[in-house]
DNA sequence: TCTGGGGTCCTAGGACCC
DNA sequence: TCTGGGGTCCTAGGACCC
């Protein structure tokens, strides 16, 4: 069995747990740039604010209905989550962190919990709760389709306290009859308007289809989610590997078009990328560097740019990667474009102690010509470990400069394109500036 | 005026191999 | 007129997730 332990309107409820008196009021968060709503209150969403919508479109209703509203705090947000994930971890030994607010729970080696799932589920909710302070659902189900699909009952029907547990057959074909097909998980818009057209809305009517059917329709994914559907579990627990591709990219308060401010900001996601490069041990091949246009501008047609290359040793070099991303925007960059967005992403990652040597580079050498060489891509490396010991050491916030940066990256106060987040609240739980204070 | 950011997996088609 | 069979690797694009 599987269990998914979902948190409730999360970035809404880290807000309310250090602002009581909001508790039972409408909150709102909203994405990067305080562009879309990413999250609401139950109270919220009995306003009938819906999900991903656009700020600009709903300010003056939020400012009729008193709804509070805050701009996404991730350093709060990720320190909470680590809170909640740990504790699932203290009462399950396989646990699967399936994003920020989220976990699968593989519950098949415990025995006594079998016995009374539903108690076991409802230990764990209170556990959670009790520990962190967010409220949970969860849902338990024979595979992981079948545990998300409970928890979207536990989330949806008051009567089932937050926990909803899949074992009878009948409460199963049940729960799928009533179900609409997009609100299972792997069932976005695209499959839902072609399942609608083969006259499938229910997520019953998938469950009965014949599986080889839809994998001819929509490929081995959906046939997959069908199964699961049925009972047959293709969807194992995952751990955690290293990323395969990082990206860093940002949208910009206000249009950039200059070329120097373009490469302020690329060099910084280029920093940023290379931090979590390190970060997991990895070293990366190919760099590639973009910049848009905003799709909604009526003015001018939406413009991408974008350029990539290789690296022949492979690096985790700030340095090298900001000097390759410089050019590369120089070659591509276009005048009299409003850019909204930049961004870079690396790709074909490989564990730094893993590299393949380029056969024809100088490095060879450095056998023959003694030390030099060796040492000096020593020096390199120890110049960056040094930065990334020391940015930790004084770790700001997301998003404030670090104590030692390159300076291709420019002053972060004086760029006036950077995020806005006008309604952000304290980091209440990793800045001691922050603490709440008790009068 | 104002529309997020970061990922994964699968498939089809082209280039190439023997 | 007629033009093999079986395979790999790479890439772009499309779908999904939160």
């Amino acid at each position: 069995m599987y269990a998914l332990v979902d948190c409730n309107s999360f970035y809404a409820n880290c807000e309310i747990l250090f602002r009581p008196d909001l508790k039972g009021k409408p909150v709102i968060v909203l994405s990067n740039n305080d562009g879309c709503v990413v999250a609401r209150s139950s109270a919220a969403k009995a306003l009938g604010i819906k999900m991903a919508v656009p700020y600009f479109q709903v300010k003056d209703f939020c400012a009729a209905h008193q709804v509070t509203v805050f701009s996404s705090n991730y350093t709060l947000y990720a320190d909470m989550s680590q809170r909640v994930m740990s504790t699932i971890e203290t009462l399950c030994p396989a646990v699967e962190v399936y994003s920020i607010d989220e976990a699968f729970l593989y519950l098949a080696d415990y025995p006594a919990a079998m016995k009374d799932l539903k108690a076991y589920a409802s230990k764990l909710k209170q556990i959670i709760e009790q520990y962190t302070g967010i409220p949970v659902s969860i849902g338990v189900g024979s595979t992981k389709t079948l545990a998300k699909l409970a928890n979207h009952a536990a989330k949806k029907y008051p009567a089932t306290k937050g926990v909803c547990v899949l074992e009878q057959l009948t409460w199963i074909r049940r729960l799928m009859q009533i179900t609409d097909i997009s609100d299972l998980w792997g069932v976005g818009r695209r499959y839902k308007t072609r399942l609608n057209a083969m006259g499938i809305y229910t997520v019953h009517q998938l469950a009965i289809c014949e599986p080889a059917k839809i994998r001819q329709h929509f490929g081995v994914v959906l046939e997959r989610t069908c199964l699961e559907l049925n009972g047959q579990s293709c969807f194992d627990i995952e751990y955690p590997v290293s990323k395969q591709q990082i990206v860093s990219s940002r949208s910009f308060s206000r249009c950039v078009s200059d070329k120097e401010e373009l490469s302020e900001a690329v060099c910084a996601h280029v920093a940023t990328a290379a931090r979590k490069l390190r970060a997991q041990q990895s070293v990366c091949r190919h760099l590639s560097v973009f910049a848009l246009s905003s799709p909604f501008a009526q003015t001018q047609p939406f413009t991408a740019i974008s350029g990539q290359c290789q690296f022949v040793t492979p690096t985790a070099d700030t340095r090298v990667m900001m000097l390759a991303a410089r050019q590369l925007l120089s070659t591509i960059y276009k005048e009299d474009v409003d850019y909204a967005k930049a961004g870079v992403m690396l790709s074909d990652l490989c564990r730094h102690d893993e590299v393949q040597l380029d056969l024809f580079a100088e490095k060879g050498d450095e056998q023959q010509e003694g030390k030099t060489k060796a040492d000096d891509t020593q020096k390199k490396r120890a110049v960056i470990a040094l930065i990334d010991e020391l940015n930790k050491k004084h770790a700001p916030n997301r998003n404030q400069q670090a104590a030692v940066f390159i300076a291709s990256e420019g002053i972060k106060s004086k760029q006036s394109w950077q995020m806005s987040r006008a309604l952000l609240s304290p980091c209440y739980t990793t800045d001691i500036k922050h603490i709440p204070k008790v009068q």
